[in-house]
DNA sequence: TTGACATGAAACCAAAAGGTGTTATATTAT
DNA sequence: ATAATATAACACCTTTTGGTTTCATGTCAA
């Protein structure tokens, strides 16, 4: 089940819930006690903790009077995953050698050349 | 310079967008060829590679009367990093007790004991 | 030179996103 | 019991998003 209404993309696409999660990574907090740290409306900031959880990437038990969010990192690893197909792209040389030679015929006239050392 | 008016984290959110990259992953393509790929119109996909042009993770080059788009994977290594902060959290098991630990006052009655192997 | 093709540019549209404020309800402290 | 607190639930507003269609322009091929 979970049902993931909100993609984890979209959830971490606006600032304010980055910025949300990072509160959350230190410590379990209560909606009044987020909205203290931004500039913006109870209701506004009850919206992003909705959407977030929608992702999963936030948990909320009502404590008392209060509602108590907390941090559940885990469906980051999605993105994680997607961006580890790219990393290849960027991390080393080789692996851009790599993509130029796989993509050799839209690089006509391109050679790569190997230079042996003495 | 390179202005960032759209956001790397906006600009991945879309999944039309994330196929796009996809696509150019394998090797560059014009316009049409990536529109091919879709069901949407042409110069939908041409407004969302404006999108990705603006968080400088394509870049289009015009060859004749076509405009061929290259992946620009770097700016990917932004997410990457906002990313490594949460990995912490989900990737092994100490952290997650490092996590416990430093919110003790919010686990009240949870004790941490030490084990000692003979 | 005349179509066919690829793109650019503009006007437009519905729905979603990101806000606001108001009101109602449950819980806590005095 | 009462007042203050914390949130939920709405109704509402404006801007952005993701899409459309239409028309103009530049380029290639026959």
């Amino acid at each position: 089940m979970t049902a993931v209404k909100h993609d984890v993309f979209q959830a971490i696409a606006d600032p304010t819930r980055r910025e949300v999660l990072r509160l959350l990574a230190n410590k379990e907090l209560a909606i009044s006690e987020i909205t203290s740290h931004f500039p913006i409306s109870r209701t506004a900031i009850a919206k992003h903790l909705q959407i977030l959880s929608e992702a999963n990437l936030v948990s909320g038990k009502k404590v008392g009077r209060e509602k108590i969010y907390q941090l559940q990192p885990e469906p980051l690893s999605e993105v994680k995953q997607w961006l580890s197909y790219y990393e290849q792209f960027w991390n080393n040389k080789l692996s851009i050698l790599k993509h130029i030679v796989e993509n050799e015929d839209e690089n006509d006239g391109l050679k790569v050349i190997k230079i042996d050392h003495e």
